[in-house]
DNA sequence: TTCATAATTGCTTATAGCACACTAATGAAT
DNA sequence: ATTCATTAGTGTGCTATAAGCAATTATGAA
């Protein structure tokens, strides 16, 4: 069944005319022709009684316009409807992201995106395990590191440099390191994963050290590397995005800053998923331009 | 659009699976498929978020879902409700006759209709001027003579035949003729059309004899006719349907048995006509096969 | 009766829909 | 982890459907 049938059927019965709808509607006057008798054989009944001159509905064409012609509004409605609400940004937009990024840079942001979109409703989901984008309901999922997933559509949102921080305590317990070498006599604090805990990765005027490390500390957590470094347990290797506002406070101080320094796999970024590539809804979109912004 | 597509929407929705709704349907899960993008575009929303092994609506899809699955369900009703009005005899059923045929013919058969027809109520429009078929919600019409309309459908109802009748009493006033010729001397009672009014056609034997008559009585009624006749105003050519009933009586006695006779021109007939061709209703059918019995 | 216009029908072309074969992906079982 | 079975998605060719154009028929009005 098609309502483009049902439509012109609606059409002939306002306007009385074949040739008129077939005008308004830009069709041929055959094609008018052809959908009323396509109906009439579907619903085996004639709908209009219909000489050259004269197009009067039957009795049968009068019912079927009363019972049929608010089904079709009420479905243009619908359909319209679902195509302005993926036009517009409005909804409930449910973001995932790391504990520690969530809190440090999502959240601050939230206040000034609902001031810009107050029919986005923000759900944060902070976790450090991975959330199912498919079935997790989720709309935006921040990720740290390479790319996860293939299926799935990704947005870098920053690339991620890695600072030699420490706390000023420390540092006047002990001495300035010069040079990548003199880390070794340090307290370092590093994090559990295999990028970070055997060696970094030094590079300046095209030259390139890596550093095989013996750590004091090696934590599971960002966040808790962070606090113990400045509490003062030593120095360590944290993403940019974390310790900007501490370096800003002198919470932390920055080290051999002339070297740019990461892990052994240096590519890493934060990245933007969404969880299907064909319709990204406008809530998500404005979102993510929001962060790029 | 093509409520198809939705169709198959719905059907995922209730089981969860391309596979499934294509089996149930006879379609290629290809085309399921291709089914559901095809809504997804028009609408821009995705309606399902789906892996290979999984298949969850979004929640623009529950939406969608809740508000046009009763709208789809209304329509089929409603498409199903006009099929079967088509194939069921019911409703009002408006025939239009003469006169004098409707009289004499139809209503006392309509007793007996009802009661094999008890849904199909019949409205009898008797009448002697032309009824517009087309604009006079008229489902059938009962037509005397010739074919009269080209592009309206008509079934041969009964062969219309002439008898030669007067009454008793004119009778016993009055030599019987035995052969054509002998009508000259007797008054003659006519219709004023043209095929009455010259002449009769006599046959018998494979013999023709054309009768020039001068009328004693001309009349534009057949019923009128009918009446003189039997108060003994003359001899008179009456159809054969309309005097059955007084010939068994001995209200009139046919004159001249052995002849055939008719009007002028003789291929007289009563016929039933439909407004339209192709959608006959059952209603319509109904009738006329019970006329036809 | 003629005329102008409206509906219809035949014919041709363009589009859409389908099945088939194949690929990619993924959850479960081993 | 790896294999396996199953399921969604894609490319391709064929067929059915729908659209326009042109010609035909019909009919109400002048």
């Amino acid at each position: 069944m098609n309502t483009d049938y049902i439509k012109t059927f609606l059409a002939v019965y306002r306007s009385g005319s074949f040739v008129e709808v077939a005008k308004d509607q830009n069709l041929a006057p055959s094609s008018v022709s052809r959908s009323i008798s396509a109906l009439e054989n579907l619903l085996k009944t004639r709908l209009f009684q219909r000489t050259t001159r004269n197009l009067t509905p039957t009795r049968a064409g009068e019912i079927y316009f009363e019972r049929i012609a608010p089904l079709i509004e009420e479905m243009d409605l619908t359909h319209q409807s679902l195509i302005d609400a993926a036009a517009t940004p409005s909804g409930r937009l449910r973001v995932t992201a790391s504990v520690t990024y969530g809190q440090v840079v999502i959240a601050p942001r939230l206040k000034l995106f609902r001031e810009r979109y107050p029919n986005i409703d923000v759900e944060l989901l902070l976790s450090d395990g991975q959330v199912d984008l498919v079935n997790g309901q989720v709309d935006i999922a921040i990720r740290h590191g390479n790319l996860p997933d293939s299926t799935l559509v990704a947005r870098k949102l920053a690339d991620v440099n890695y600072r030699l921080v420490s706390s000023k305590t420390y540092l006047e317990q002990n001495e300035i390191p010069k040079s990548p070498d003199e880390l070794r006599q340090h307290e370092l604090v590093t994090f559990v994963y295999d990028n970070f805990r055997y060696a970094w990765v030094f590079e300046a005027n095209g030259d390139t050290c890596t550093l095989p490390i013996k750590p004091a500390l090696t934590i599971s957590s960002a966040a808790a590397i962070r606090q113990c470094v400045i509490n003062g347990a030593g120095i360590s290797l944290l993403a940019d995005w974390m310790i900007e506002e501490d370096l800003r406070k002198g919470r932390l101080v920055e080290l051999l800053p002339d070297w740019k320094v990461s892990g052994a796999s240096s590519d890493s970024a934060i990245w933007l998923v969404y969880p299907s590539s064909r319709f990204i809804p406008a809530k998500s979109k404005a979102f993510a331009n929001f962060l790029l912004n």
